[in-house]
DNA sequence: ACTTTTTATGCAAACGTTTGCGGGATCGTT
DNA sequence: AACGATCCCGCAAACGTTTGCATAAAAAGT
């Protein structure tokens, strides 16, 4: 019922020709006569000609396809990089294949695996969270190129996207203090998260180059950031004898958590409590007040991430490429930081 | 520099049997001794042997992929629905390859075009929205199955996956009639949207089995909603000397600029006037009043989308599949239209 | 001890494409 | 007229796998 395709071979009968000479006049080899070629381009058109990607990859052992593992597709952030990605791709001319390690080292062995397995011509890699052992995507790396992006790791030695997140972080704090907090919360996580650390550092830079101190009493860490875990981890900074008076929350949905908390307890925001998120999110302008935020250009990320591979694939060197790239971030200062000037959605 | 993975050839020259023989071990072929296929086995896991999907796909005209091409990846609903795809695929040991139409016609054409050269076993696909011809989806349907799902076309013999827009439309209408409003107005899509026109349909319903006019004064159309637009058309109702009592947006992000619109005219919600979305989006929660909704279940969606294509796949049968399958949709009753009992986040 | 069955293995073709090589025709140069 | 150069084109091998068929060895049946 479904209809097979036409090969070479079928053209080839059509026109009276020998298959290499369809072959070469469709791929405009300069041996082919000029009116040959067009004669069979024409012919190939009008069956509807379509090469067999499949013979094709399996001949040259290039595929065109480019596999990304990402731990959550449905995350806006994850979502942007994507479109990125899917963007650049098809401009370059390269096929995406998509897969969710959800998180588990497991699943995204397996996925490294499976794309391995498929022929992907290279990886694109957001590690995820509890990667304990990276000898696996090492292991993948002798095989195929890899480069990482977002959630990253120093022990791989790869190309790497990233955004500048210690800066970053140092920036939103920065800005806390410049609108006179003094006491600066941080909702981070626990461990083994690349992202949380780097901007961790970066508030006890920002602390301590202002000459803050760094109160453990009010570095909250959780594991599987959320937003009820922001919720939650606000309301105990709400009950504090001695409150903060600034949250610096390492995500934008943990930090919408302690806006709702907040508002729930009657705390006003800013004035009391600031409070400044990572991400730039959708719902960052949804909330009320709207949410302070690191915008982190996700389109961006997914374009140069894509434009690394291809180079790598595409003039591939004996070196071991490693630079990182840094994309810039900026800060996106609104209503939950800054009482002076509202702005609009 | 890469290390080539090993093939069937190779493990034969190690063991000293034919490549037939390995090739019949590791598919665990009655035809091979027991001892035999144990000894290829591990030899084959110790030389970390992979096979060649595209040989093997090449060969056997399968390939396990499936293709799925949708509008906008970083649309969260769509995100849900692929995340769907995506765990059922692999739970049927299928790999996903997914691209972005962007809505448009002819680049959807392109990646039908583009995953029929690539092999896929089937594809799945929620129309562009300005989609007019639907020849070259028919042309592809000639070749390889397709389930058709969230935006769909009944020009189109093939299986489909859908919401009952309409009922989910009427049941949104109705209980915003049930709260005692008498005139609602709509903000729908200006044409061509298969989900816009159901969902007018319903409200169309819902209002004359009640008694109530359809008012063309509050029947708002706009091209490429969004938040904005919404924005836009909820400060004409605003400004209109018969306002309505509520607003039904066929969208959450509509809804969302309806509401931020309304606040900051100083109209109260939902005594004034009561606002309705579509979807269930992550913001729907977070924007205040939290607003009431109709819960699209995408995760489901993309299951029973990807379990038809598998099905229609691997029992193909000469008639034409063309059943339609509906997703039960469920109202989120919140803040938005209710001033009853306030729910939480 | 012979044939027949069963069991286990190998041979070779096929899938659709690309490509190095070889060769027949045509042309231009002496 | 003879020669090399140039231009087109076809032959055939190769990529890694699966699979129908043949076959050798072993087991079973007479």
């Amino acid at each position: 019922m479904r209809k097979e395709g036409i090969t070479l071979k079928g053209l080839a009968q059509e026109l009276e020709l020998s298959v290499s000479t369809i072959s070469r006049a469709l791929n405009d080899h300069p041996d082919i006569n000029a009116e040959t070629k067009k004669k069979v381009q024409q012919k190939a058109k009008e069956l509807n000609y379509v090469p067999n990607l499949f013979a094709k990859g399996f001949r040259s052992h290039r595929t065109h396809i480019i596999g990304v593992i990402v731990p959550n597709v449905s995350h806006y952030f994850t979502s942007t990089v994507l479109k990125g990605i899917l963007d650049e791709g098809e401009a370059l001319g390269y096929r995406i294949i998509i897969a969710e390690s959800k998180n588990e080292e497991k699943k995204q062995t397996e996925m490294l695996h499976t794309m391995i397995q498929f022929g992907v011509d290279g990886i694109l890699l957001a590690l995820a969270r509890k990667t304990k052992s990276v000898e696996d995507v090492l292991r993948t790396l002798q095989r195929v190129p890899i480069v990482l992006f977002d959630k990253v790791s120093d022990k791989i030695p790869c190309t790497q996207v990233v955004i500048d997140e210690e800066d970053a972080a140092y920036s939103a704090v920065e800005h806390l203090i410049n609108t006179g907090k003094k006491r600066i919360a941080i909702i981070k996580e626990t461990e083994n998260s690349y992202n949380s650390e780097k901007r961790f550092a970066g508030y006890c830079k920002a602390l301590t180059d202002h000459g803050l101190p760094i109160d453990p009493k009010i570095v909250l860490s959780t594991e599987d950031i959320s937003m009820e875990k922001g919720h939650q981890l606000a309301t105990i900074l709400a009950t504090l004898a001695h409150k903060p008076d600034a949250v610096f929350a390492i995500t934008d949905d943990a930090a919408i958590g302690v806006i709702q908390a907040f508002k729930k307890a009657g705390i006003r925001i800013p004035e009391d409590i600031a409070v400044i998120g990572f991400s730039n999110s959708r719902s960052s302008t949804i909330i009320s007040p709207a949410l302070t935020t690191v915008d982190q250009p996700g389109n961006k990320i997914g374009h140069t991430a894509l434009r690394m591979i291809v180079e790598e694939i595409e003039d591939p060197k004996d070196e071991i490429h490693s630079k990182t790239v840094e994309i810039k971030t900026q800060l996106m200062i609104r209503e939950s930081s800054f009482a002076g000037i509202q702005f609009d959605a």
